[in-house]
DNA sequence: CGTTTTTGACCAGCGC
DNA sequence: GCGCTGGTCAAAAACG
């Protein structure tokens, strides 16, 4: 997992862990691995001949205990695709943030192991603020029950 | 009327 | 090459 940046929804750079301090690393390996993700994953980059640069892919997963799909992370996303998963009877959905020139997606998927599970994929890294002007006590308060909902 | 969702088509990578 | 799979495009529909 070195070398791999973490990426929590709700800030850019050195990301705030809503998680406790070891939890963070846990769940995400976790989750990579049931997700069929490679934490440390690497890509060429298509296209190119040589000196081809690996790219790393900022990706993280988080699993959520949620009956609700959409995890208002504080940015704007326009969903672009779903597509049906293997072994899984619900489908996974793709969003893109709708920020110009942003190019992070994210993608949820509901385990059908247990439907009470939401893993939400991020990938890249947000170039601007978050845009959301209006952040009451009541967005704060669905964040919370988000990541730790109570069971 | 501008933005987002839906949904099948399309594409790239991979194993055979 | 062929078929499968995961990811994206884009046109139409839906939404506010």
């Amino acid at each position: 997992m070195e070398g791999h940046q973490i990426l929590f929804p709700g800030s850019s750079k050195s990301p705030a862990n809503p998680f406790p301090p070891n939890m963070a690393n846990f769940h995400a390996m976790n989750i990579y691995k049931s997700a069929g993700f490679d934490a440390s994953e690497t890509k060429e980059k298509p296209g190119k001949k040589e000196g081809q640069k690996k790219i790393r892919k900022h990706r993280f997963a988080f699993q959520t205990r949620s009956h609700v799909d959409i995890l208002d992370d504080g940015y704007r996303w326009r969903k672009y695709g779903q597509k049906a998963v293997k072994n899984n009877k619900f489908p996974r959905s793709y969003y893109r943030c709708t920020y110009k020139d942003c190019n992070v997606k994210k993608q949820v998927q509901r385990l059908s192991k247990d439907e009470e599970i939401v893993v939400t994929t991020y990938e890249g890294i947000h170039t601007h603020p978050v845009e959301k002007p209006t952040e009451n006590f009541e967005h704060i308060l669905r964040q919370m029950q988000s990541y730790f909902p109570i069971s």
